[in-house]
DNA sequence: TGTATATAACTGTCCAGTCAGTTATATACT
DNA sequence: AGTATATAACTGACTGGACAGTTATATACA
């Protein structure tokens, strides 16, 4: 070994200190933002645990990041954009069959929302929203809000086609997701054990009582 | 001008200033917190605008509750109990009628979601919850977990009886219970407008997809 | 006079954001 | 190739303000 003056930390480590090109930076930083916002919420996270998890100064933070708040906009931005495409395209790629994408969709919803990383952004925006409605409202209009439309068109498209006898659209939508919501709410944010342990199951009991109450010959109930 | 040192305003307040006994204080200040804490969030709150908002000094917020977490802890347990009651209460009563009772809890519920006052712990709890966990899951206990085995209880209840086919009551009680999630979540936190403007007809339509869904003349479906 | 109720003023700490300076990489020139 | 210069990436140390919680003091009333 050569007799340099430097810290062994520094050689171990020197090879790759700065080969590091700026283009990973960003996303680094906003998955530490990301561990730290959910495990301390916004305000207590500090910007210095941020960097520090991101392997950083907390100056360092600032040459990508004007501000703790931009870092917030900026996580949420970032996962929007790719869900609300993938959601619209499923669910217009169903409207041949109705019935059949009711049934995909509810089991692959439950897979999502079981899933703790693909939960964490929602949980973000929902504890924040107080405090930043503009950024609750985006989430609302470009996740939120597409989700329960495309559903609404396909079960209007299944209605239309005869598949379905004429209810409101809008709420045999919610009926499908609002008990994913229920379940994502309590087992991400409440901290409960999961309601629905077995998913396939789950989610064929609920599409079985839905499609039995859309059912064309299914006579309606009469309002008292 | 009388030559009093003391400001003005004292001497207007000062017949009723020191009538009121400690026993309103508390409840006066919770109501605050409230406030504050949805306007602004748990950690942005400052201690001094919920006194000035309870028409007290910060230090006199101190002679009721030891902390800021004291008083969040104290605003949850206040609306805890009455709400985990009244709604196991109106279930069990419903016991004998399942189908009537179903009808009236759909339209009751939809008409407590609506209501941003009875709305506002259920948010704050949610906000908080990923900082305080404990505080969570007593809310999800006491409240969400006896709302939901009420309701499977109902449901079961109409399944013994004869009136429903025999589903998975839990998946019945969510699929009437989430989609009043999914409109308090948009209403409420999300700032949407609301899904649901008219709450009689979209509660009928929601019972009755679920209605005829359970019936026990249906076929269930074939899981393929 | 004593006790309960209240407050103004204070203290100690915490942290977002800044800045002056350092180190690694890239480029220009010989 | 080697050396000088420029620039990109980064950091340690600091500041200024905010705010939870405390203390010393005052008032009301029995």
């Amino acid at each position: 070994m050569p007799p340099k003056s430097r810290p062994a930390t520094l050689d171990v480590e020197s090879v790759t200190r700065w080969r590091r090109r700026a283009g990973e930076r960003p996303d680094e930083i906003l998955n530490a933002a990301l561990d730290e916002f959910l495990a301390k919420g916004f305000d207590a996270a500090r910007m210095e645990d941020i960097a520090a998890r991101a392997k950083l100064s907390k100056a360092g933070v600032y040459l990508y990041f004007d501000s703790k708040l931009a870092l917030l906009q900026a996580l949420v931005d970032r996962e929007v954009k790719p869900i609300a495409h993938r959601a619209t395209a499923l669910m217009r790629a169903g409207h041949a069959d109705p019935i059949a994408a009711l049934r995909l969709l509810a089991t692959f919803a439950r897979g999502t929302v079981a899933d703790p990383r693909l939960m964490a952004v929602p949980r973000l925006v929902i504890s924040i929203a107080g405090r930043f409605p503009e950024i609750a409202e985006r989430y609302r209009l470009e996740v939120v809000e597409r989700a329960i439309g495309g559903l609404t068109a396909l079960i209007a498209a299944g209605i239309a086609k005869g598949d379905f006898r004429a209810v409101d659209a809008g709420v045999a939508a919610r009926m499908l997701a609002g008990p994913l919501i229920l379940e994502a709410l309590w087992r991400h944010i409440l901290g409960g054990a999961p309601l629905a342990p077995d998913i396939a199951a789950t989610a064929a009991a609920q599409i079985d009582i839905l499609l039995n109450g859309l059912r064309p010959d299914a006579r309606p109930e009469p309002t008292p």
